[in-house]
DNA sequence: GATGAATTTGGGAGCGCTCCCAAACTTTCT
DNA sequence: AGAAAGTTTGGGAGCGCTCCCAAATTCATC
């Protein structure tokens, strides 16, 4: 298998280099006759154009990166990151991009991978997981010239492009159907503080409890991080102030929160009803089916590909930001009082 | 952000470009003198050499890719490819190797991705999540001239590099220890046909059992596709058939396996020991902790990484095959008769 | 201090594309 | 028929590196 060029199918062709890439590229400026003649010698040959000096000469790689920092080491406990990720691969799937992944584990880890990120001629623009307060990684990258959209409101969105889901109304419409149903003494389980969809979700718990002229009782809020395990202690801490039912801010800690109710020997709804966030599949299977917003996780890698494309297209000023909506999906785990 | 190349940097500081590409490069053929004085100008400037320049120059891209067939939709079901995934971006962080992921949903997903993963001058070699039957992508990638790693051992290993764990011996280990427990008629839950881990550890367990001197029994043998409800499916098909435990070939099935015991009104591991594949954080969080066979997916990821370096360093003959070992990890599940 | 060897340095050639401009060829219109 | 306009094609000039060879410099040796 002999490296082809550019220059190898012209001359078998006959016409000169610069036709075969207009073909190549899709350029309309060629005649059907040629067209044909040059697609089918590519055919035949196999021949693939060489990324490198496409790169080179055109200053752009087709490919974006999708950074995750440490500070997103969930990346392995709940799966929400790996169906973003998927998400985000269909996504360049669909544009033709290639995407390149850098997970850092440690703050060693970002120091290594920044340079990488930031190498030119490497990336066209990135996607990095935000919505953590403080992040040095997240920091540096805002403030390169590279093209970047925040997957997460930033603390300080300031000129940022991102896309995130609307949580505060994610959060606000599952408290609002407990209420309806009757419950009080509704709980939250938050997500890790630092967050932004932590801090959003809980906004959304509080504006429903007031809509709903229910008072918020600081001792029926407990601190989660997102995990299964941290769902477990949190509603255990809960347990002893009697709720009657449970908004935790993810699905994963959702199911840590009922092997708590279980192990208490209380049951779900009959004792303490439990809404999640995310729908992930889990949601669906565990007993009782739990309710839960969902996020359109898919879609969202989708958009977030498709709005940096627009970033590195026509530059990011102004600030983009997508806002996507969230869907209360309805299952056994709130009853229906 | 002015675009700097190495000829600012060598006119700044007085020299030739070739100095400044040596002193980058580390080669030791440049005076103490000059190194010192162009390490601080590129320090100063921020300079980074051009990623694509470099590729097309050098031949080497530094950077791999990651491959999942379609056969491997787990990814977002079974937490197992997440940490793979993890093992392996920590393998190239280390290597100083930029990751790109190629994630197909479908078939036609592989026909767009193909061309990017084999396109000249993109990637020096690729991991592929392998051990699947009759996978088109897997077949294309072996026999393409792109250095190539498969992860899980392929049927067909002729030839080609691999990487695995020992998965006969991890799954012998768990049933043997479940049988020296005085555990009889021990059920077996297999991941998904067409796997060769799946197969297997299949063999593990029949050689374990035939070791302890006991009879296999078909009807204890239930077919799961490593996901939690396969478990739980596979679990209420063997319950009838009065197992006293169950080795299943991952812990998210085991997890299913666990689930439909306890909605059987039966306990573990009083009534039915389980025995899970993995050790994926679950297994020490779920009650009772689970006994499961590790894998040490970390190390995978690093080790599959060096072995693709090597395969690309010195090319692909003779085939290199690395088998991990595996460790039994023993927990509240399958108590101690 | 001259000679040769070892080390350091500079610059040309090239990697395989894209992009632009001008040349060649067509078509249309007067 | 000839000019004007439009379309298609070819080739030069890069993109920013690496690699090699030769030139320049340094060092050791007699």
């Amino acid at each position: 298998m002999t490296e082809l060029t550019l220059e190898d199918i012209a001359r078998q062709v006959g016409v000169s280099r610069s036709t075969v890439s207009r073909v190549i590229n899709g350029s309309p400026h060629v005649s059907e006759d040629v067209r044909e003649r040059v697609l089918k010698a590519v055919q035949t040959t196999g021949f693939q154009p060489n990324a490198a000096a496409r790169s080179l000469a055109s200053q752009r790689s087709y490919m974006i990166g999708l950074v995750l920092p440490q500070s997103v080491s969930a990346f392995f406990t709940d799966p929400f990151f790996p169906h973003l990720t998927q998400g985000i691969a269909y996504g360049c799937n669909n544009n033709d991009l290639t995407l390149s992944l850098f997970l850092a584990g440690n703050h060693e880890d970002e120091e290594i991978i920044l340079p990488r990120i930031s190498r030119r001629g490497q990336l066209d623009g990135v996607l990095v997981q935000s919505g953590q307060l403080g992040d040095w990684l997240i920091e540096r990258l805002a403030k390169s010239s590279l093209p970047t959209v925040m997957i997460g409101r930033p603390f300080d969105p300031a000129g940022i492009n991102y896309i995130d889901v609307d949580n505060v109304r994610g959060a606000s419409s599952a408290v609002r159907h407990l209420a309806r149903l009757g419950y009080r003494r509704i709980a939250h389980i938050t997500g890790s503080a630092g967050s932004s969809a932590t801090v959003d979700r809980l906004e959304g718990y509080k504006a429903a409890l007031q809509e709903a002229g229910q008072p918020v009782d600081l001792r029926l809020i407990a601190e989660g991080n997102f995990s299964e395990s941290s769902g477990y202690m949190a509603m255990k801490q809960l347990l002893p102030h009697n709720p009657q039912a449970v908004f935790a801010a993810s699905d994963t800690m959702a199911v840590g929160a009922m092997r708590a109710i279980h192990e208490a020997g209380l049951r779900v709804p009959e004792d303490v009803a439990v809404v999640g966030y995310d729908d992930l599949p889990v949601a669906a299977t565990i007993t009782p089916a739990l309710t839960t917003v969902r996020q359109p996780i898919l879609k969202f890698g989708a958009r977030a590909v498709e709005l940096l494309m627009d970033v590195i297209a026509n530059g990011s000023a102004p600030a983009r930001h997508i806002i996507l909506d969230t869907e209360l999906i309805l299952r056994d785990s709130c009853g229906r009082k």
